[in-house]
DNA sequence: GAGCTGTTTTTGTGATCACAAAAACCGATG
DNA sequence: CATCGGTTTTTGTGATCACAAAAACAGCTC
């Protein structure tokens, strides 16, 4: 009986790698962040099941922080909990996907609004960069990549109405969307490269503000409403 | 001091009052309304500071449905995290609150829309009860009531716009002025009750559209613009 | 062979602990 | 009297554990 009773037992002092030194910036940011860029460029589909275990497995963190960032996804809507406490990414209705459309139109079209008096003759080049890069993603049929693009250029631009409240409900919206989005790309297989772009960008370039905002208009309400096929 | 060496004896195991039979709903989601309202209500001034372990002993709970909770409000916008990880109400910058009031000003007056057509006689009736609630709290000088009942006379208006995403929204954004409208009313002690908001029950009455956006986003936009003061 | 029941595994929840860093405190010194 | 130094206290962070409930699985009965 040389272990009989393990008296101690009592060794919750893990390794203790000395997590200082370097902004860390808290172990549960990193895993917030890398969730929530997974799951806003679409690279999980609708009703993804995720474990806490799981997540604190891939990111090398226990389980505390995993519950953390799961539980601010759950706030911003990225993420949906049963009762049971189980979380999955959403899978939306229609009515919902169409409020979500209708939100993006109202606060992009406002965003984009205020941009236009800032957008210089730079951004406007780089705008375009970008959508030569969206143009690559369709000819290569990759829908994250597609999604992840299309997003910088509208982050890209709205970034220039100096409007951080605005440009974070954005974001959330995008977040919300992001599944549902992967789901609808995946499966339509576009060929085109996005026309509205261009007349956003032409519209920047004209300063005609009309213009621009039914440009984003159409741009954003374009995509969503295939899914009623 | 008095160095009592704890002996350890592994006892993690609480009295555990077996917390199961009624829907409890988790800890964690008491903690978060509890806050949710206090902030929204306008029960705390800006820059209040919020401790974790002071939480936890106010709602009779350990440190981790606490965090959470707090965590949960932060992503919101409704507690501000310094670098160090306090936690307090934000004390909003003067550009931010003007964003914060075009954004309420936005889907407001979109909610208040799409309200419109819903609008039966029981909801005009209800709205105009619920304004002499708010003539009363106006009366007693009750910022908090007065806070509270103006909430409720809106949100009972945007419930019938069926849309649940751009309400929440809402209410985020409400969640964010909470303390700042307490300050502003606080040391306002207006007498008058809300002149506009008989012009949104007015322009319901009459089906009025056009009425009825200038009314919300006339209510929306007045109380802010005083604090240029 | 299909359906149901009892068991086993998985999973979320909340409490506790050790630790690091920030804050508060407090005394000594110029 | 103010300021600086060190010490003590407070506070957030993350890991771990026990437990309950849900899910998965197995075995048994009809």
């Amino acid at each position: 009986m040389q272990d009989q009773s393990p008296p101690p037992a009592h060794k919750p002092v893990p390794p203790l790698v000395s997590p200082r030194s370097e902004n860390v910036s808290s172990a549960h940011d990193k895993v917030y962040r890398g969730l929530r860029t997974r799951i806003m460029h679409g690279e999980l589909p609708p009703a993804h099941a995720l474990t806490l275990r799981g997540i604190g497995r891939e990111f090398d963190v226990s389980m505390t922080p995993a519950r953390e960032a799961v539980q601010r996804l759950v706030a911003e809507g990225a993420l949906f909990m049963s009762s049971s406490g189980r979380v999955a990414t959403p899978e939306l209705s229609n009515e919902r996907i169409e409020e979500l459309a209708a939100l993006r139109a109202l606060l992009e079209v406002e965003l984009a609004s205020r941009a236009l008096p800032r957008a210089h003759m730079a951004l406007i080049e780089r705008l375009q960069t970008i959508n030569g890069t969206i143009a690559e993603a369709i000819a290569h049929k990759d829908a994250v990549a597609y999604i992840r693009t299309n997003l910088e250029f509208h982050r890209t631009l709205y970034l220039r109405a100096q409007a951080p409240a605005m440009l974070a409900m954005c974001e959330t919206v995008w977040l919300q969307l992001g599944p549902t989005m992967r789901a609808l790309y995946g499966r339509l297989q576009r060929t085109e490269l996005p026309q509205f772009h261009r007349a956003i960008v032409a519209a920047l370039r004209a300063g005609d503000e009309p213009g621009l905002r039914l440009a984003v208009r159409s741009d954003v309400t374009q995509g969503l409403k295939l899914l009623a096929s």
